[in-house]
DNA sequence: CTGAAAGCGCTAACAC
DNA sequence: GTGTTAGCGCTTTCAG
């Protein structure tokens, strides 16, 4: 006997029943007497039974295909960053067992979820997934799809956009009110009293407006709290960067004077940084989301100075790793799992980038 | 024969020996025929034989103890997190028989690091560990221990210092010349022409000295690289903050109108904060290092500006898992480490603290 | 309902 | 040198 760790054998042998019949109430899997469960609960309640979860993943010996449904990467670069994550975390769980399989749909196209949803649903080989990790831009839409999982008993875990009513596996995604804030406190470093900012929404991805209300709310509120700093919040609404209003409305406001700050919504900044040069101002910072390489090379430019990192790969990463540990290993995540706000400057980027 | 993954059987039978023979010669452990050993090169030259991590681990059966070996955590709260870190991460290795042992030395006092590594190498039940991690804050102390791990063929990991001669199976850390850039970088936002920051380095830990240069160089010279901001660097030499000097010493650089700007280089900027309050100016922006208790209370207060935050428990953790890593699953790290400089404010911290 | 037993992939001791 | 085999702890099948 081991007294290293207690195996199910021990319990076994305390309980006065055989290895099979203990595995069974662990699992309550029932075709148990009442008589013989109450014997092995006594014991496990006495005794700190932790399993070895490398055993049971050999014993298991199963394949789980897990499902991901999330915008197409190849139409946007944010979103190609959140499924080299998927592919990164699905590689490292594929020596135990676990097959990740991509369902995309168009990000600006409703239709098109509902159309990916369909196939990820009844995917060919095999029926439906043991598992589904799913970035619900279409809150109408994905309901529906939610409680499909549901009465399936498929756990499925949701990653960038929250939906309060899906009460999915886990929630992997950041804090938007506090992001906003965050960017706040960024955009008014030095600010000086009576200043401007503007805090602006690029509708290429109209779904996300919520999200982005979200962050607007916390950006206004930590000015509101300041009253003594004196700026006056801005917020506006573009259009996609293809329509030329969007280059009209950006000139527009950068020929406000008293403008010091702008902060951009969604990862998009680059593109407002595009236009803000052509007006030669560099009194006015900028401060933006994610690692694109398009923000980045804006970053080291010193044309953006500050990005907040959603780190979508992580999310996505993360995800997978619930879903795989609970699949192989049993395991309950957290119901909720916020990343970090990252700030990302000049100096700091290297460090990010490397690891 | 189950196609989706190859396994050390299906080696053995293309190659024609037994699974014995291949196991000899994927661990080289000899005693296999030059014959043999061609045939089974040859296989897995063609095969990208991957071994299943997990039956490797429960074929082992062996339980690893690995020696840790940093400052005592009850005389210092920076190291205190590093321990934590070091607890946290044994805690999850622990179910597959891995335990660790910690030896603590008084980061002031180099004759009980000496002291501490011998306890070490001997360490009472079961002779010397199976693997090392070391913070070597004492460089000529150092550099015998490394030696002795080395002839005995145990694996040990460096943390938080940087030994160029110890070859160590990796080093986890920070780049400290771009965190000392990062802080200049943080120190001068928004600041006014010809103003002057300060570089502070509080001797609580004499034995940091390389340490600590090594910032102040990345510090200086991101102002070189600006001479147009005409930014004047001081740099100053503290006392522990118990003798009095260090009071006097900061009220006199205090009472310097011109000064903008301090970081401390060390994990004490509460303690300068404290003395600057005194002083009642409230136009100096506090940079300094990571999250303890005090800090975090100033950083809420709005005395200090920004914390980078060096992660010690992070550290730690990393280490040990190389170690387990190593041992358990025979993986060989990546030489170093670096972990991301992380900006701390006031907005951000709480999506620190909760993680 | 219950126990015995095979098997997951790999390691290592042990015969030959 | 080499093959065989008994585990590692857990799951699951299959007789009873």
């Amino acid at each position: 006997m081991n007294n290293r760790t207690v195996r199910i054998k021990d319990i076994a042998k305390l309980a006065g029943v055989s290895v099979g019949t203990v595995d069974r109430v662990l699992h309550n899997r029932g075709k148990v007497s009442e008589k013989s469960l109450q014997k092995v609960h006594a014991i496990l309640k006495e005794i700190d039974y932790k399993p070895n979860l490398i055993a049971r993943s050999l014993g298991l010996n199963k394949t789980f295909r897990i499902a991901a449904l999330l915008p197409d990467p190849n139409l946007d670069p944010y979103w190609a960053q959140s499924f080299e994550g998927i592919k990164k975390s699905a590689g490292e769980w594929q020596q135990r067992g676990l097959v990740v399989e991509p369902f995309f749909y168009d990000l600006h196209n409703s239709k098109s979820f509902v159309k990916a949803a369909n196939a990820l649903t009844k995917s060919a080989p095999g029926g439906s997934p043991d598992g589904v990790i799913v970035a619900p831009l279409f809150y109408k839409e994905a309901l529906p799809l939610f409680k499909t999982f549901y009465s399936l008993g498929i756990p499925y875990v949701l990653f960038n956009t929250r939906i309060e009513e899906a009460a999915p596996l886990s929630f992997i995604g950041q804090n938007l009110y506090q992001s906003g804030r965050l960017a706040a406190e960024l955009s008014a470093l030095g600010i000086s009293k009576g200043g401007r900012v503007a805090i602006l929404h690029v509708y290429e991805d109209l779904p996300n407006s919520v999200h982005l209300m979200e962050k607007e709310k916390g950006f206004k509120q930590f000015f509101k709290e300041r009253p003594e700093m004196g700026i006056e919040v801005k917020s506006l609404h573009l259009a996609s960067p293809e329509k030329p209003s969007f280059r009209d409305d950006l000139t527009n406001l950068f020929s406000d004077t008293l403008l010091q700050g702008v902060f951009i919504s969604t990862s998009k900044a680059f593109q407002v940084v595009d236009i803000l040069k052509k007006t030669g101002r560099k009194d006015i910072r900028i401060v933006g989301y994610d690692l694109l390489d398009e923000n980045l090379a804006a970053l080291k430019a010193g044309d953006i100075a500050f990005l907040i990192n959603q780190n979508p790969a992580r999310q996505a990463a993360i995800g997978i790793d619930h879903l795989a540990n609970q699949l192989i290993f049993k395991l309950e995540p957290a119901a909720e799992y916020l990343l970090p706000l990252e700030i990302i400057t000049q100096e700091n980027i290297a460090s990010y980038k490397h690891n």
